[in-house]
DNA sequence: CGGTATCCGCAATGATACTG
DNA sequence: CAGTATCATTGCGGATACCG
């Protein structure tokens, strides 16, 4: 499924898409405190699933942001850090965080219509 | 997961889901350069539906991302513009615009595992 | 501890037809 | 022209069980 012809109109859709999933800017938001292990994230976020999780953090690592660092040992042991690409990113979020902040109120009520049910 | 009390964990958190509509950030673009009237939308977005594209509308506007306004003719008119809201969150989304860009390359190439099928 | 392997509900998206 | 209305699809995210 290849020569699929420029998936993408612009950098910033692409960035969405990339970041679009359901608890991705989390886990960015975590490892750019400091590296985790597994157990730490799902633990952080508790309401999400061993098998997402795992599936976020596999995309995240395919795209680049996330590093995936395997000791083996028993018991085994996987710690995942951001990469530059992370680094660089989660910068270049920070504006748009900082847009939420200021403009939170309005979102948590408009939580409805995006969210309908 | 309807209405929590604090449905987000930080501003990031919603301002993601604000412009997560698979394509909001398009119509985000393509008002950022002048006000569009539905039918110039549209054909702008070949592939979008007009059902999608009425509720990506009515989302942005209830966000008060995007202003809606309606001339009493025939044959009717609306044209949709960008609030201040919506030009500052613009700005907020142009380092985010030029990470993807930077990185696009990459994330054509992530592009499947991200979309499978 | 850090995962896979299945199964699945449901909201988001889409196609088509119709309307003021 | 700018939408609704209705039905179909699909795939994300989740529940549960099992493995090295």
């Amino acid at each position: 499924m290849s020569a699929r012809n420029k998936p993408y109109e612009c950098g910033l859709d692409a960035a969405v898409d990339v970041i679009g999933g359901k608890w991705k800017v989390l886990l960015l938001w975590a490892l750019a405190e400091r590296p985790h292990r597994f157990g730490e994230l799902r633990r952080g976020l508790p309401k999400i699933t061993e098998k997402v999780l795992t599936q976020q953090l596999r995309e995240l690592e395919a795209d680049g942001i996330v590093h995936r660092e395997t000791f083996p040992q028993v018991p085994p042991r996987v710690e995942y850090s951001l990469t530059e690409a992370g680094r660089s990113l989660n910068e270049a979020l920070a504006p748009l965080g900082a847009w939420g902040t200021a403009h939170m109120s309005h979102l948590e009520a408009t939580y409805d219509q995006r969210h309908p049910g």
